[in-house]
DNA sequence: AGGCCGCTGTCACGGGAATGTCACATTACT
DNA sequence: AGTAATGTGACATTCCCGTGACAGCGGCCT
């Protein structure tokens, strides 16, 4: 298994590098943002597995966030674990409500938060009965690490796989050759920007031959990289 | 119904005694093991209906035991009851947690222990729907451990066989090689991840004496691991 | 006890797939 | 038309897997 992204919101700077030290430790990989249009910004982004959200951030309480990410389809299901010092405990209620799947109260220790993590994490990650997705005749079962097109199994690469995987949860959005480096072949990686073309065209090519017309669904974006659009399939 | 197999895991030789007694005039067979080390290998070779298994054992407490048989596969339902001393009597939580199916604590009347085990059989062998998986022509029997392809039988060790029976149990599922290790071998095994490839190599082997088109369920899934695909057998 | 035999785990070698990079062709936009 | 960006085929390298061989171990038979 892959090592979870957290994003740490919090204004205090001195917090927030507390809090990477302990999930880096834990083999967590931190992302961090001091203020809620920051903390929007990498949901989108990164997409990463649970929030720590602290309760006091100027510019916009906790809150608001929260009821954002909530509200929306794409990030409902995203975990969040508030943060709230102990005098103002009786927001927690009002945090549970709006659908904060934990809290933990400042001062905390660094173990008892981890535990709650990955106890939010573990059901989180069962919770996903459905391990395929599918767009159109186009299955990818990611249990059995296969593609099926109209029953079809499709050869491709596991870098192809793993493209596919990406696009396939992030459908509709234009991804720069750097984002996509960075979100399929990982951090810390050094290849060339081009080299994305030339998966994406490997990509395609397995696509093609199992329905050329499926090959459409990876589009070019001129000047910033590529989108998956399965709205542009039914069109055709 | 014959005689069902019960294996007593006791350090203490005067107790395994008093046990046989007991076991014996209930028309219970009865192997006894006074250690880890020789309780597993009389599980894998002699294959009993039940466990006794006392708490307290010098080289591994018995919960190591445990977990290594509710972890594989092969011996996941076997029932375990575990034998505890009145004083330890918080040991127990953990033990059912971890999946031990009841407990007794010593000293307890042989009556007790009977009419508790008999429960347990009574559950667990109307549990099992039938004793052999099939996948088209291949027949797996568990109870006398042998593998039949078309009426005939097929050669092969203890360790293919165990892999063939994860397998069956789990189809259309990618496993890397550390995970059929945890699985197969079982936890704390130290051996080469290298190896799962040669004993994959002897599975195959043994199907294709049977009927090669057989020996394509066990596919090779690259940079991943391995995957058992019935589905792929009816296309072909 | 000795020797045979089946099972297991490890290694080394070879082949083939997957990857990243380049050079060149092609396309899209001004 | 000219230029910048992308598509594409080819290639060397690296990585991964299949396979045969082999030694250790324990059981079983004589």
């Amino acid at each position: 298994m892959s090592a979870k992204k957290v994003l740490v919101v919090d204004d205090e700077a001195s917090i927030r590098e507390m809090l990477r030290l302990a999930l880096e430790i834990s083999d967590f990989e931190c992302l961090e943002a001091a203020d809620i249009h920051e903390a929007y910004r990498l949901i989108t982004d990164e997409s990463p597995d649970m929030v720590l959200l602290d309760w006091m951030l100027p510019g916009g309480s906790g809150i608001e966030l929260l009821r954002r990410l909530k509200k929306e389809e794409a990030t409902q299901a995203l975990p969040v674990i508030m943060l709230t010092a102990k005098i103002h405990e009786d927001n927690v209620v009002q945090g549970l409500e709006v659908g904060a799947d934990d809290y933990i109260t400042k001062p905390f220790a660094p173990k008892e938060l981890i535990a709650r993590m990955k106890a939010i994490l573990r059901r989180s990650s069962s919770e996903e009965g459905g391990s395929e997705m599918r767009v159109g005749e186009l299955v990818l079962e990611i249990d059995s690490r296969r593609v099926m097109l109209s029953q079809k199994a499709l050869e491709m690469g596991p870098t192809e796989f793993k493209l596919l995987h990406f696009f396939m949860a992030h459908p509709e959005r234009a991804y720069s050759r750097a984002q996509l480096l960075d979100r399929v072949w990982g951090a810390n990686v050094y290849v060339e920007e081009r080299t994305v073309d030339v998966h994406i065209r490997r990509l395609r090519k397995a696509l093609q031959a199992g329905d050329p017309i499926y090959a459409d669904l990876i589009q070019t974006v001129r000047g910033t990289g590529y989108r998956f659009s399965p709205r542009d399939l039914a069109v055709a």
